[in-house]
Formats: C-alpha cells, structure tokens, sequence
DNA sequence: ACCTGAACACCGTTCAAGT
DNA sequence: ACCTGAACACCGTTCAAGT
C-alpha cells in the first residue's frame, strides 16, 4: 500500500524553468505582484519552497523570466509601411501585452540590468527608427524621449477609484472646489463627458495615445529638420 | 547611580512626526529605500520600533511624508511670466528636488493615492496651464501626456554602470555589434562623443530637457489651433 | 549524490504583560 | 494609563542533516 502510494511521482509533472515561469504569471496575473513569493509560487507548483532554486538561481532571475514572457508576447515589427506606424503599431501592441499582465510594468522599471530578451527589443526598436532616416543622434534622443512609452506604459500616477453614494460625493465636490479648484473643474468636466457625477475616471487608452501621437508628430518634425539643432 | 543614569532623559530629543520623517528622509538618502525599514529607523532614532508607532499609523503614513517632504522643497510657481517658461521652471525645479533624493520617483509611483500636499502641487501645475490659456480639455490630455513628468522624472529604464578594463570591453562591442547592431552603433556614437571606449552612459539633464522642451513645443502648438479636434 | 526540513536573518505589526 | 518586549505571520535564502 505504502509501494501504491508512492508508485505515482509521474502524477506531478516534473518542475522545469518554463513550468515555473508560466505558474508565476499565471499567479501574478491573478492577485497582486505582492501576493507572488517564493514560498506561495512553491505550494501553487506543490513543491517544497527550495525545489524552485534548482531551476532559478533567485527571485530576481525569476522576475526577469516573467518579463521576457511579457515581452516575447509582443507582435514583432511591421514591415513594409513608413517609420511612425510601424513604431506606433509596435508600441500598441506592447500596450497590449502590458494591459493583460498588470504587475508587468512595475516589474520592469524594477530591474536594474535588462535581458537579452529586453536589450534585443529595444535594439530592434532603435531600428524602426535608424530605417525611417534618424540619424543615430536623434534615434538616441528620441528613445529617452519615448521612455517607457516603448514598452507601451507610462507612469500612471494616481489611480484613485472614486467611491461612495452621489449624495457625500456632492458634498465632497463642493469641499474641494474651495481647496482645489482646478482639480475640481477637472473632474467635473469629465464626469459631465460620462454623465455621472465623479466619473470612473480617465479613459486611459485615448490619453495614451493621444500622448503618444504628440511625440511622434514633434518627432517627425524633428527628422523633417534633419536633427537636434536645427 | 542608578537615580543618576535614568535622571537624563532630556538628552534624547523627544520624538514627534517632524523628526521621525527627518531621520527617515535622511536615512533613504544616504542608502537606498530598501535600506529603509521600520527597525531600522527605530535604531537610528534611539528608539524600540513600536515607538515610531506613536507618531506614524503604519509604513505607508511614512512613505507619504517623506513624499510630502521632497514635494515641499518644489519652487511655487513662478508669476509674470508664459506659460511654458513658468511651467519649464517648476518642472526642472522638481527635477532638482528629485535628484536631492533618488529614490523618491520611486516612492512616488508606489503610492496609491496622493496625499493633499501632492494634490495641491498637482491643482497648482493645472491652474498654470489654465491662466495660460488652455482648456479644461486640453490641460487634462496635456497633464497625462507629461505624466510622471511633472514631478520631475521620467523612468529611466535601465540605467546600467558599464565597467571592466577598455580591452574586455573592446571585445564585448565586437560581439555585442553582431546580436544587437543599433544598440552598439548608439553606445560607440555617445562614447565618441566623451572620447572613451564605453562611455559614463548618457546626459540625462541634456535628454530630459530634450523631451520636455519637444513636449512643450508641441503642447504650444495645440493650444494655439485651441484644442484637440483642430 | 540528491533532496529537503529546519534554521537564519530579516520584515511590518499586534498584543498582552509589566510598570 | 502608559510603554515595550515578546510574539505573530510572513519574507528570501543558506545549510546541514537525512536518505
């Protein structure tokens, strides 16, 4: 009977990088980043916490393997259309991917040195930009001007949910008029868009893209001009 | 003695909110935030943990005051001037105060709902944008377009230290320039520039000026067509 | 040789016991 | 009533003991 019962190890597939990857986004995807620890991933895969370090040598080599899952879902280039759709595709695509794993963004401003996987993408993004005529100043310069837009996020400062029954929101409107009235004026102005009183707030993919569309039209003037100087 | 040695307990400063929030702002200076703890502080103010409890509900009330802290050294606005020198100001002088204390962008981002002092600061950088002639509509992309920028900093993806002896790096270019060409041909393009082989990485006062001034620019423009849809 | 339980050195925070 | 040491419920990771 003892036999029996330990007769049956192929029941648990046996761990591999890639299992342990696809188990941390899969468990990253569904609480916080917070609520992903070793010792939680461990039990999720029902294996002891150590049985992790045989195929990663740390929390911090796992992180980077979660984030070249993101990145590798991430459509490669466009071929054959001109520089600024090519680039803006990519970007929302990355948006995309970004949008389906959460913690992703937060993960990626974390680490201090990128993977290949990483490097390889940005250094393919450097050649939308060196086929589309940049010189090799202005594709530098335009990268930091992208920022982490080329990963399709940016710092989203604040997401405040606003809540609570329209009566104390009212109040609560009128309280801060008198101490933030610009703020205030603001709020209203996109409640009024959505016909509530304080809407659920900002429509996050039009401001992104509206940003992004601001940067690539100053851009191409940019490369019109032929550099920095001009 | 023993009357002798607890009769001095003037010598240690009692605590309150101001000093602890000192001690916490320059303990993250002088390491990193991760060198921040709760027990730390507590020892570095002569004190047991559960004191600091006295005068902060949790970490969270700390992380905000240290927050409120950098936001106070923020220049107010200046008056008599345009928009966008008026606004260029207050945002390098952000940038200033951000770089007094490094890990403050990141303490930023963490946080999940501002505190009145971010608020008030946030309310000011609209009300510029507004005396400037902008519309509420406008002034509200213009803000998520600048996003974490108007506290100073952008995300630096990946600032890596490069190092090793010029001959290992020599042969780690060669090999770099054939997996990732564009990237090596910018780092030889940017280390020409400083006459070195890797060079110190790049100007991040020259590149963030670099994309506030092309933001700016650009956000110049749609004020004068008046607004998004022209 | 391999695997893993216990242990180490930390956290933020609660709580009850002592003064 | 006030203060605080011990304890709780966690971490990531090391290490030695057991098979």
């Amino acid at each position: 009977m003892a036999t029996e019962l330990q007769a049956r190890p192929m029941a648990r597939e046996p761990l591999s990088k890639d299992r342990v990857l696809r188990a941390a986004v899969a468990l990253a995807d569904g609480g916080s980043i917070e609520s992903l620890s070793m010792r939680k991933l461990a039990h999720e895969l029902g294996v002891v916490p150590m049985a992790i370090y045989k195929h990663m040598a740390n929390k911090d080599e796992l992180l980077d393997g979660m984030v070249d899952v993101v990145i590798g879902e991430i459509d490669p280039p466009l071929t054959g259309s001109d520089w600024k759709s090519a680039v803006r595709h990519r970007i929302l695509s990355a948006r995309r991917a970004l949008l389906r794993h959460p913690w992703a963004s937060g993960v990626i401003e974390s680490r201090r040195t990128p993977t290949p996987v990483v490097v390889e993408y940005m250094d393919s993004m450097l050649g939308m930009f060196r086929s589309g005529g940049f010189s090799v100043d202005l594709t530098h310069h335009v990268m930091h001007t992208m920022g982490s837009r080329v990963f399709g996020f940016t710092q989203e400062l604040f997401n405040d949910p606003p809540d609570g029954d329209p009566k104390t929101q009212a109040t609560m409107v009128r309280e801060m008029a008198a101490t933030y009235p610009h703020i205030t004026e603001l709020l209203l102005a996109i409640s009024h868009d959505r016909g509530s009183v304080v809407g659920p707030g900002c429509d996050d993919q039009f401001e992104f893209e509206f940003a992004l569309d601001l940067l690539l039209d100053g851009i191409e003037r940019l490369r019109q001009q032929g550099g920095v100087q001009a």
